[in-house]
DNA sequence: GCCAACGTTGGC
DNA sequence: GCCAACGTTGGC
């Protein structure tokens, strides 16, 4: 991290659900979302980077491949209530509103700016970084609106 | 501590 | 349904 101005500024990520287990319409009936079960430690690393107010996409991995709405980190890590040993954290994430138009896997892999990202390089993590330039890339091709919003 | 076997994730 | 990537396990 630099000490550039916007060093301190939001964090942006991507968190992956199949919908089959958890959907976008369960995330939004709900509203506010313990995201549990990350057993993976990269995964973990990076959830317990969150900081309250951070954004993440909110993506479907099997069915649909693709980014389908807007979550925001309302809680930062705490031990995962779902583990039964060991020392995985959950955060919880809040409902921002649904990506315009679905931004999918595909249309990602095709766009040479986004070709370092991570949801592309690391296709198995669960839960990964966005960077501030990937960020707004992505919510230009979906037609996001609320990117400075909070 | 190495590495083969195996399990899981997730794209295709 | 298949397979690549990668994490975990267990024998040595």
């Amino acid at each position: 991290m630099s000490r550039e101005p916007d060093a301190l500024a939001r964090q942006y990520w991507l968190v992956k659900s199949e919908p089959d287990a958890f959907s976008w319409d369960e995330q939004v009936a709900n509203d506010v979302e313990p995201w549990t079960g990350v057993r993976n430690h990269q995964a973990k690393k990076n959830l317990a980077a969150m900081k309250k107010g951070d954004l993440a996409f909110f993506y479907h991995s099997n069915e649909g491949r693709e980014i389908v709405g807007v979550v925001e980190i309302a809680r930062e890590a705490y031990p995962d209530p779902s583990a039964e040993a060991g020392p995985w954290v959950c955060v919880d994430v809040k409902t921002v509103g649904p990506m315009p138009r679905a931004v999918t896997l595909a249309e990602m892999k095709a766009d040479e700016a986004l070709s370092d990202l991570a949801l592309i390089r690391q296709s198995r993590l669960s839960v990964v970084p966005v960077s501030h330039e990937h960020w707004t890339h992505i919510c230009a091709l979906g037609g996001w609106k609320g990117v400075v919003s909070r």
